[in-house]
DNA sequence: TTACAATGCGTTATAATGACACAATGATAA
DNA sequence: TTATCATTGTGTCATTATAACGCATTGTAA
């Protein structure tokens, strides 16, 4: 199917096949370099940068939908997605920007469930950096980590449900565990404290980390240390993935 | 406009008004003689006890669309509403139920933007008890409280939000402050102390209870004394609001 | 007048937190 | 080869928060 039927057929009746009127947008956490990214794709439609986001199908759970959707974007399957709220300005149409886009690939189309303003439900995710192939639909022309300080110009709202995520983030940092999706299967006290600070936004005192994220028991110390390092060489560990799991639930209970 | 007319009406055209296969549930959390009640509608349609929802009009924020609702069935205004959860299991439609009751007053509806699947946004207010005069709207018998505890048998999946809502209540209990919608103006320190205990469904020690919640400074002393009480008469007490308004964002900060 | 149940205002022991000290490590520079 | 030094691992101490509990006060009812 040409991009132009694709689209065609999406605008004339992707309606019979998703709930209109409501979308779901992700925002991808991902941690590289010490620095927090959100993975945006770059819209072709709009010329603009965008979470990646897609609608529910009839018979679909929004869970689930938000999980499609995201293995649709990234290749990725497990991930502990999140919902985190709801966002629902009136405002919340692209209609213009979608008819001027039908018209530079020259397709008339005067009406379509897709001109209609949307409510969309955000949903979280912190992925391994390391593990994600960034790959753009054919709505996109791009799909790339963005450091989440210098983000882009973003189609509608997208700036703030990403800054409403990440205040979420914050919030449930003291209370959920983090970082099992978001760092390599080993990894140092140190790294684990620098995503920490990376989504708080603050420095935080190492001695006091390592005693309050030990004592939650998510932690497995690993008898191996990290090699070619200059100055002491760091200790290995990974998560407990059971008690991670269960502190998933209970919580963690600790003050950062 | 009679029952019938504005059955058929809202069946055949109330899509034009508002936006298809999404509602919004109001979870009406009241106290009152030391018990948690939550405010219910019960449908004519279905003959089940539910929770008193509404559709979002086609240029309507959620948010306006919940106060809008609440307004319409319990006269309340200016209530702190808050959105706290989506549900979206595929098998939330009711259109077996409408079709059963379109039946018994002899409505001949074959299809109908009602009788999709809905997602529902859940939002839950705290209101003062005594200020509220249930009204039931045209497609309810009755409008009334229920304790939390003693629930009927709900419509759909409502008895879930409630559970949800309850739950959501408890876990703000450390980080929101608690009781300006709830408890009278004036209000002795035992009668704040039991609204926590029956939120949180456990008993707390009165002395300790007293220190934190001072601590936070959202309570105003009041020069007066509980009169015609037998036993030593407690000291009123009021919500600083100022103060009080401040915590609601900033957060209390204690553990209970 | 006294008993009593509830309130107001405390104390003490324990645990959690924040701030900081010091030894150990191992690549790098002299 | 040896000294340097940034970084890590472990521990201490003062402060604060919490849980558990004591006792005097109050005002109605027996």
């Amino acid at each position: 199917m040409s991009f132009k039927t694709e689209i065609t057929n999406h605008f004339l009746h992707g309606h019979k096949k998703y709930l209109p009127s409501i979308s779901v947008d992700c925002i991808i956490f991902g941690f590289h370099q010490n620095e927090l990214k959100v993975l945006l794709l770059h819209a072709k439609y709009a010329g603009l940068w965008a979470l990646p986001g897609g609608f529910i199908k009839k018979d679909e759970h929004a869970d689930a939908a938000a999980e499609r959707i995201l293995h649709e974007r990234t290749q990725l399957k497990n991930i502990y997605l999140q919902q985190f709220h709801v966002f629902s300005e009136p405002s919340r149409s692209t209609k213009k920007i979608y008819q001027a886009f039908l018209k530079t690939i020259d397709v008339a189309i005067s009406s379509s469930w897709m001109f209609d303003r949307f409510i969309t439900i955000g949903y979280t995710a912190l992925v391994d950096f390391s593990k994600v192939i960034p790959v753009a639909d054919s709505l996109s022309a791009a799909c790339q980590w963005h450091n989440i300080h210098t983000l882009p110009p973003l189609l509608l709202d997208h700036k703030q449900i990403i800054e409403k995520a990440l205040l979420n983030l914050r919030t449930n940092l003291n209370y959920q565990p983090i970082g099992y999706n978001l760092l390599p299967k080993k990894f140092t006290m140190p790294e684990l404290q620098k995503l920490y600070e990376t989504i708080l936004d603050k420095k935080l005192d190492r001695r006091n980390f390592q005693r309050k994220i030990t004592g939650t028991n998510i932690l497995k110390k690993l008898h191996e240390i990290k090699k070619g390092v200059a100055h002491k060489a760091p200790n290995y560990y990974s998560f407990d993935i059971k008690n991670y799991t269960k502190a998933l639930t209970t919580g963690v209970g600790f003050e950062l």
